[in-house]
DNA sequence: GATAACATTTACCAATCGGTCAAAAATACA
DNA sequence: TGTATTTTTGACCGATTGGTAAATGTTATC
């Protein structure tokens, strides 16, 4: 009974090296989560439910993340990576318009691929980002910024017409995305035979002729 | 104890005129929970949340409103109304660029003006729209159905470039209601001069820029 | 096969959830 | 004013919430 090591965190040890079962567990948990979270939202989700959907008991789970919260950041931090990767593939020494034409191309094969990722960032910023804020301002900012650069640089050397280039950037995330969030209306009301067959393939037609039309240099003012 | 006629109901009657007291804390209630439900999602709000948000007792909210879903469903048949308007002043008898700016225009100041109209429906339909199905299906298909003809007809007419009408009624409405429901990431990333004192302005004109130049007839294949 | 570390389960919290009830208070109307 | 109706309240309910304690079962390692 004399403290060699059982002081230390009952929990899935932090510093010690992860065992087999450990790291199999926590990717069968935040794979349950993130199934759960873009279903019902952070607090709409309970631990039971991603318990359940993970396969094991309440206990269990919590053995490994210790609680809620844990869950959804270790999603957050693991999901940054791939949502940001089309934007990190950006580059300014293509041409501009291909540019944004393969960028639009990278975002609609996310949100066709990732959609629960897309609903669960949405959900979050919907909800004032209570938990992505610290991630947002930093390690995005900056990324952000530097592509704004670029995009400012190339209308300035006229490849591209004037524009707002943030707004720009919102605009190819908000209608790309738009596939993934709002994926329940698009069932709704596009005809069965459209939402089911071209669905991604129309947006991409549609949205390279409105992009590539819209921001053609000559077009500004 | 004779049944004259306290076997009807006790909750605020239905078949009776309203009262001026139920008339006004209906209203109280309906203004919190939107303000609750748009913050935290539908199984994210409390009915305490609300009443406290409402300044009353939970017994006594639910005086007013049967339960959660009654007050949701109360506000969502009231706010259909307020966030088609828009697209029902889109006239066929216009010129199609100029209406085309006018309901960007319009849609933009729905996204400033009723913010949290815009994330209860982006909520809900994240979630999968459990309770906006039926409205959908319905009410809204028919008119987006009629829009979607008319866009049509410009197209055949010239007067527009030809693309898939569905999709740009999509893109005029996730960027434009992008600036409501994204607020909190906007409010991240643009500088803060930008995102306090022009954000709507910078969003006019740039979206101006991309759907004007983007649909001109003569970009058309 | 002993043993120490890891993994899982059973039983259980206190707090909060949506919602009810009966009685009291306020109001409207004669 | 008296009285019937409407409105509000405090006390309470069973179910579910996030989370814990302790005992049990399972693994890896020697």
């Amino acid at each position: 009974m004399l403290g060699t090591s059982e002081t230390m965190k009952p929990r899935a040890q932090s510093t010690r090296r992860k065992t087999r079962i450990q790291r199999e567990n926590r990717e069968r948990i935040l794979e349950a989560a993130l199934d759960v979270f873009s279903s019902y939202g952070f607090r709409g989700a309970t631990v039971d439910q991603i318990a359940i959907a993970a396969g094991m008991s309440k206990p269990n789970l919590l053995y490994y993340f210790s609680g809620k919260e844990d869950m959804l950041q270790g999603l957050l931090d693991r999901l940054l990576d791939i949502w940001l990767a089309p934007l990190r593939k950006f580059d300014d020494r293509g041409e501009p318009l291909t540019e944004i034409r393969n960028y639009i191309k990278r975002k609609l094969d996310m949100a066709r691929d990732y959609p629960r990722e897309s609903r669960l960032f949405a959900s979050e910023i919907l909800q004032g980002a209570p938990h992505l804020k610290e991630l947002l301002g930093a390690e995005i900012k900056q990324l952000i910024d530097s592509k704004v650069d670029v995009i400012q640089k190339w209308m300035d050397q006229g490849k591209l017409a004037r524009c707002n280039p943030y707004h720009l950037l919102f605009s190819i995330w908000s209608t790309t995305q738009h596939y993934a969030d709002f994926d329940a209306q698009l069932k709704v009301l596009l005809p069965a035979e459209r939402y089911n067959d071209s669905r991604f393939e129309d947006a991409e037609q549609y949205l390279d002729l409105l992009f590539v039309q819209g921001l053609k240099p000559e077009n500004s003012k």
